[in-house]
This record gives structure tokens, C-alpha cells and sequence, in this order.
DNA sequence: CGGCCGATTGAGACAAGTCAACTCGGGTGG
DNA sequence: CCACCCGAGTTGACTTGTCTCAATCGGCCG
């Protein structure tokens, strides 16, 4: 099966006429198809072959591997105006699913490049995408690599918070995909949640809703500085 | 300090005539300088500023992030004909130093830019560089976030095997090296060296060179099949 | 030949994992 | 509208893999 081959609910944008330009100036591409997908439905899986590059226009994703025995490493989560999906050459080696409800632009692969033959401008800008995840997936090899739990889920909460840009924040995704994404099991990632809640680091009245109470402290505490105590 | 800017031994290569291209043909780009270090000697650090880009020559070189506390993660390890430093929009955001006697070409990061504004061809095989390392990092991902210190021991040396495309084999980076590169401790990495010694899946008469005996039963303590014991 | 640094081995400590019980909150059906 | 149910989340007790600290080994260079 090639991915994108079946949508359950889609809705042609532009598709008609070439001359139309995309309604997004920054790709500019046409030929793209919007497609909706619900929370656990998955828009593409290991092995497939990549036929398309996906835009979010809204929701969010994650993206992960999964080891023969189960064990899931969530790579990256996927947000709005994020560009993925382009990072294979032929085969997919990693699986998309929606974590929330979620709608993406799907861009034939072949129109992507050929964009980016034509225009350099097009071409730097994802050279710069790339270069800027690879120096984020080079961060997160520091924190599986190196970090304790704390200092891990630390960095975590105060990612979230600084995308959300609001100390209150929103968690989308369940203690599941967090553990998977921070190499930890769920177990361990409550206790330093709640660990977190009784040093007023946080604040957490519902699992899935928290707000950032003391953002030095949490910063003290994803920084190794904390290994000073 | 800016990088590049400090040889200790230099050899400009076609710097007197643009005209006459770069020795390499698949890089084409004039202006370029070839850097000799030693084992140990830093190329670039973190914070300081990208001027140029670099080509392995010969020998190996490492590339890691350090935290406060010192504990340090090895991104990735570079060799010849491999293309590294133009992943900085800026300022460096890790540092990159010889394992063995080592020798480079630094270009310009201008002229490496430029070269990609003008051939479509270049900046694709730029991106398709990209998308590769991108893949490396989130399979290390997996191996740094989900895996035991026996599979990632294992996986570590079937990649080298595999780079030398020999059985045997020299390890050029030293144990430390390696457990930093696994997010492993010196001792765990040996530890689990000298398991696999008695299990006969590898010879190691010394502590720098060892030889794949049982290639099958490494990639099964590789994969995540060996939990079936 | 001796010294030195990297590598190896051992013993004990500790962070995180496992397994299992329990709670909570949201959604559904009566 | 309420009560129940179910799955996600939390907490606890115990296990274990890896780390830490410390001692010893061994190859290489002067």
C-alpha cells in the first residue's frame, strides 16, 4: 500500500487548475489535497513507499519506530506549519499517526522536487527545515543519551509550554507517547509529574492540563545544574 | 575565535586561481583549504561562529554536545568523503574534534551556499545528504531511547564492521568514545565487549581491533530479538 | 625496564523498570 | 440526569540493569 491512497474524508484544493498557484505562498504548490484524519488514525506506515509530503494545517502528529518487541521511540510530534514527509527517499522508515484531530496538505513527492529544482529560495528553505531538525534530533540524543528522568520530563514540559507560548498549556498527547518519546515507561514519568505538582514546579489539576508555576525552578531542573543539589 | 581561522598546518589548494576549479569534481568549489589535526585537536566548538564548511579527507573525526555536569553524547562519528559543518544557521552548536590524525577540506560556508544557489543538482544532493543523517539520528534515537546496552554494544559493532566492509576490524575511538557515543558508561561498554568475547560472537586479541565471528548471533543481540531468551 | 594511561574486573548503590492494585474522570446507557 | 463502566493515569512494592567507585591489568612509549 503507497500512502495517501486512502483518505477517508478528502477535499481537492487547487487541484484543478495549475495556473492557480497554491494557496499558501510559502510552497506555492499545486496539486495538494487536504486530508482529515482522527486522533489514532495513522496517515502512513514503516515500509510504505512515499508518494507524499504532508503540510499540517492543524491538530497534531507523531511520528516513531517501533522496536520487534514493541517498545515505541516517538521521534518527533508534529504541529502546525510543520513540513514532513519528505525525509525518505523511497521507502518510509517511520510511521505518521494523528494524536489529536488533525487536517494535512498532502503534496505529490514528485511536485516537491521539482519545485525544488526549479526555485533555490524553495530549495534553501528546506535545506534550513532540515538542517534545524537535525540539530533539534541532536538535542533529543543528549537528552535520551544523558539526561535523568526529571531533567528529561523537565524539558519536555517546558517545550510544550514555550510552543503553546503560555505558561498554561494544554498536554494533547497521553502519558503513553510521552514516555515513548522521552525513553522512560509512564510509571516513571507520573511520579515525576506528581514529584513535579508537590514542589509547586507546576501546577496539574487535570492529567491532560498543567501550568508552569515556577519556570526557574523547572529550568534548573532540566538543565543538569540540578545535579549541584 | 572563529574556526578555521587557526591552522596549525595549512596547504592551500587552488586558492590562487578560480579559474581552475576544485581538485574534487563532485564538489567543484575553489577556494578550499586543506586542515591537518592530530588526535584531539578540536576543528570547531560550540558557540563559535560557522565560517566554513568540511570535507574528510582522511581519518576520523567526532562531533558532540556536552552538559554542565561534563557527561558528554557523540553525535556522530565523520570519515572520509563525509560532508560536515554547514548544519549551523550561525553559531555552533557542537563541537567537533580529530579521533585519529585527520585531514580536511574547509570551504568557505559562502561559497558552499552559493554553489547551492546556482546548482539545483548540488542542493539536491545537499538535501539527500541531509535526509540520510536524519534517518541515522532517529534510528539512534530508538538505539539511545529504547535499547540495552548489549543491543546498542552490538549495533555499534556491526556499523563499524560494516563501514570497514571486513570482518575485521579497527576501532579507532577510544572506550570512552564508544560509551559516549552509546549513552553508556566505559564500564557497562566493556563489560558487555567481554560478554560477547566469551560467547564467542567476537575476537578481540586487543583492546583496538576485533573480528565478527558469529555475524549472525551479533545481529541477533542487535536486534531486539535477543529479549526472546 | 619502568611508568603511565587506557582498559578491564569487581562489589555495592541507585535510578528506572516491572508488576499489580487502585483511583479518577469522561462517556454511555438506562 | 444519574450511575456505572472503562480506560487512562497514579501510586506502591519489589526487581534489575546500569552506574559508581575502587582496584587491578596490560600495552605502549620513552
Amino acid at each position: 500500500m503507497r500512502d495517501g491512497l486512502e483518505f477517508s474524508a478528502l477535499d481537492t484544493e487547487d487541484a484543478t487548475d495549475p495556473e492557480k498557484g497554491g494557496s499558501k505562498p510559502t510552497l506555492g504548490l499545486k496539486m495538494s489535497i487536504v486530508r482529515q484524519l482522527k486522533p489514532g488514525e495513522t496517515l502512513y506506515c514503516e515500509g510504505e513507499t512515499a508518494t507524499y509530503c504532508f503540510e499540517v494545517l492543524n491538530g497534531v502528529l507523531k511520528e516513531y519506530q517501533v522496536l520487534e518487541d514493541g517498545r515505541r521511540e516517538i521521534s518527533e510530534f508534529y504541529r502546525k506549519d510543520d513540513l514532513f514527509g519528505y525525509c525518505a527517499v523511497t521507502e518510509r522508515l517511520e510511521t505518521v499517526e494523528a494524536v489529536t484531530s488533525v487536517a494535512v496538505r498532502c503534496i505529490p513527492r514528485d511536485a516537491f522536487f521539482r519545485r525544488m529544482e526549479q526555485s533555490p529560495a524553495f530549495s534553501r528553505s528546506i535545506v534550513e527545515t532540515l538542517i534545524e531538525r537535525l540539530a533539534r534530533a541532536h538535542s533529543r540524543m543528549l537528552l535520551l543519551g544523558r539526561m535523568r528522568a526529571h531533567q528529561r520530563v523537565a524539558s519536555f514540559l517546558l517545550r510544550l509550554a514555550d510552543d503553546a507560548g503560555d505558561d498554561e498549556c494544554v498536554i494533547e498527547m497521553s502519558r503513553q507517547d510521552i514516555a515513548d518519546h522521552l525513553g522512560l515507561t509512564i510509571e516513571t514519568v507520573c511520579r515525576v509529574l506528581t514529584d513535579f505538582k508537590k514542589r509547586h514546579l507546576i501546577d496539574m489539576p487535570v492529567a491532560r492540563r498543567f501550568t508552569v508555576r515556577d519556570s526557574r525552578g523547572l529550568e534548573a531542573e532540566a538543565d543538569t545544574l540540578s545535579s549541584l543539589n
